[in-house]
RNA sequence: GGCGGCUUAGCCAAGUGGUAAGGCCGAGGUCUGCAAAACCUCUAUACGGCGGUUCAAAUCCGCCAGCCGCCUCCA
């Protein structure tokens, strides 16, 4: 199995990925919050995670990847009030929605999927655990974590207690707490009306960083392989997960911490305050899945990424190009074993370096481009081969291509089409040459492109 | 204030010591009834600035400038 280095946060340096018990591999990931339709930055992450488990996959690593979504906090009941709706049907609400974009995404469902309300009872004993060996503490109907209780609190940002405290200048300190640092691992409702759930220390909910530690424990009952999450996400998110989780089992929780990068919107990172908040539904009105993949792999993962229509449409054109070189390409044609080639090799070799997505695009490029300069159709076939399956590594949807895609509704195009290519043949015949090209404008302006071949025959696909 | 990151052609973007991948846009050409796609050529003598180390620096070190992120909910 060929050696992968990945960038760790913690020790901020490439390393030698070597899982705990491989070929065995446990990750684990932040989802979303669902309070809203999901936005493009949710987007990069989930496409980051899933280019990477795929590729891992790949090489035979049996993963087992999970990610989270939280369907129990401030924000959600906020808009559950707003809408007048209890909070578990509009955390439903979204994330139906996440799961509509995640599919458009072309994303794979992760192994597990869990959410805070199906983990109350095991994020109540996380905190017992916590309270009873002395790193949290009650305070009237709240329970914190006491940061000064665990020595490497810190550690993933790169700061100590000491440092860390200098930032608090500037914001209002809940004065219950005994350091302004300890945060909430459970919060007591305010008023009994609330929504909450019971608890030994009354009524409330959880605190946001609890759920990550508490499902890692109850779903893998040992220690993770990689963690994965936003950047945005080191402080205090993922420091406070560490925090929890060593203290509560007393063994390391992730061996590699993966951060992507964010999202930003004219410069900026992308945030509803900026108002420039872009959902993936939005997003995807003009563009692809596949467009919109292409767009995130052509930058490194860790790289933040500026969302622009102009970068949106070198992407659509880029992958389209990709595409089209397996437009005659058809999986059920005997194809070639899967086998090593100079390809595959080049691309492993880029992706097993932390990831290196533009470089493996660059090799899809090559390939592309000799599959058009290729004359002899077996050779095409195997590199086509090669190109199809990189596709699939890197989760690029290729069921657009109708030769690949034996689906009833492409059937049916693919029915509709003959029909008027026969109508567009005899217009070509008769030499109504207007009439027959507004038959293959039109379909174009579907984003179905005719090609015309010698003796009036003709190709077709879906384009990005 | 503390910590981290970024600055490569018109645009996007790889590249951590040996002489700069790839994509997109634009222009011209071949092909075509016209297109589309593909192919060829050009755009491309591109590494923020100034020093230093070295036979050799986009890559290492120092200083400077600009931009961004985290320190508060955030993918």
């Amino acid at each position: 199995m060929k050696e992968i280095t990945v960038y760790n946060s913690l020790t901020r340096k490439k390393e030698i990925l070597k899982p705990i018990n491989s070929p065995d591999l446990n990750i684990y990931t932040c989802g979303p919050t669902v309070y809203d339709h999901s936005h493009i930055g949710h987007a990069r992450a989930s496409i980051t995670w899933d280019f990477i488990v795929r590729f891992l996959r790949s090489l035979n690593y049996k993963v087992i990847w999970t990610r989270n979504i939280t369907d129990i906090d401030d924000k959600i009941i906020n808009k559950a009030n707003e809408l007048n709706l209890h909070p578990d049907k509009v955390a439903r609400i979204y994330a139906h929605s996440f799961h509509e974009d995640m599919h458009a995404l072309n994303v794979d469902w992760p192994d597990f999927e869990p959410t805070a309300t199906q983990h109350i009872p095991n994020m109540i004993s996380f905190i017992e655990g916590l309270i009873k060996n002395s790193s949290a503490y009650q305070i009237e109907s709240d329970v914190y974590f006491s940061v000064s209780s665990f020595k490497n609190y810190g550690q993933l940002k790169g700061q100590p207690i000491s440092e860390l405290e200098k930032g608090f200048g500037r914001i209002e300190v809940n004065i219950k707490k005994k350091h302004p640092l300890d945060f909430a691992l459970w919060k007591g409702v305010k008023d009994s009306n609330d929504h909450g759930f019971e608890s030994p220390w009354g009524k409330g909910r959880p605190g946001w960083h609890l759920e990550c530690s508490a499902m890692n424990y109850a779903i893998y009952k040992t220690n993770l392989d990689i963690h994965g999450g936003g950047d945005d996400l080191i402080f205090p998110h993922h420091e406070n997960e560490i925090a929890q989780s060593e203290s509560f089992t007393k063994s390391k929780f992730a061996n590699y911490w993966l951060h992507n990068g964010m999202i930003l919107v004219n410069g900026k990172k992308m945030a509803k305050s900026e108002g420039n908040f872009i959902t993936i539904k939005d997003a995807l009105q003009n563009t692809t899945g596949n467009a919109l993949r292409f767009f995130m792999l052509n930058s490194h993962y860790r790289m933040p990424v500026n969302y622009t229509e102009e970068g949106i449409t070198a992407a659509k054109n880029g992958i389209d190009r990709i595409t089209e070189a397996l437009s005659d390409y058809t999986t059920n044609s005997i194809n070639p074993p899967n086998e090593e080639n100079e390809y595959t090799k080049e691309f492993k070799s880029a992706m097993s370096d932390d990831f290196n997505s533009p470089q493996a695009l660059a090799i899809l490029f090559k390939l592309t481009d000799n599959i058009h300069k290729e004359n002899e159709e077996k050779i095409k076939l195997k590199l086509q081969a090669t190109l199809y399956n990189l596709c699939c590594v890197l989760g690029f949807d290729l069921s657009l291509n109708p030769k690949t895609n034996t689906g009833s509704s492409t059937k049916l195009i693919s029915k509709i089409i003959d029909k008027l290519m026969i109508w567009r043949k005899e217009c070509k015949l008769k030499k109504d040459f207007i009439s027959g090209d507004k038959i293959r404008d039109i379909l174009n302006e579907t984003n179905i492109e005719i090609k015309d071949l010698p003796e009036n025959t003709y190709k077709w696909r879906i384009k990005s």
